[in-house]
DNA sequence: GCCTCTATTTATAAGCT
DNA sequence: TAGCTTATAAATAGAGG
């Protein structure tokens, strides 16, 4: 979505990378959003931004009990 | 996006969860994707279907290693 | 469940402030 | 450098197989 098709590869330019990650981060939390609403779903999402710094989101559970869910799955379930 | 306009609320009927759940779980993985390479982050995406099963997704490194990374922060940086 | 189609909504790349 | 605009790319709701 944009003015140009944009190729899916690292933006080189410093300042380009941060103004994207910032946009699509929030775009991506919007969905992650959605769907853990629309679905009624649990949801961990984790990112850190070009400068290292935390970003994330979960629904209606904290995060910490997601990623516990996770965890706590038998090894061979974790396969996705 | 779609032929209507959708209110962001839990979708009552089990089978039409379902199938909102795959295709939005599709575009939010190739989201997640994508913002990994383009602006060259660690992201994790752990998600449980209606049904209760794992989806998941990471980027350049293991999805153990960006949860570490999240759990080894500093309880003060784990705002978000 | 999983794919295809397509009208329509939504996200967003550049540009601008 | 974060927010606003807008033309355009992309995702997707609903229907059908």
């Amino acid at each position: 979505m944009g003015r140009v098709k944009l190729q899916i590869k690292r933006i080189e330019n410093n300042t380009n990378r941060q103004v994207t990650f910032s946009k699509r981060r929030n775009g991506l939390i919007k969905k992650a959003y959605e769907l853990s609403i629309l679905c009624d779903i649990d949801i961990a999402l984790i990112m850190f931004s070009p400068s290292g710094r935390l970003s994330h989101f979960s629904g209606r559970k904290r995060i910490e009990d997601v990623l516990a869910r996770y965890v706590n799955l038998p090894e061979n379930d974790r396969g996705g």
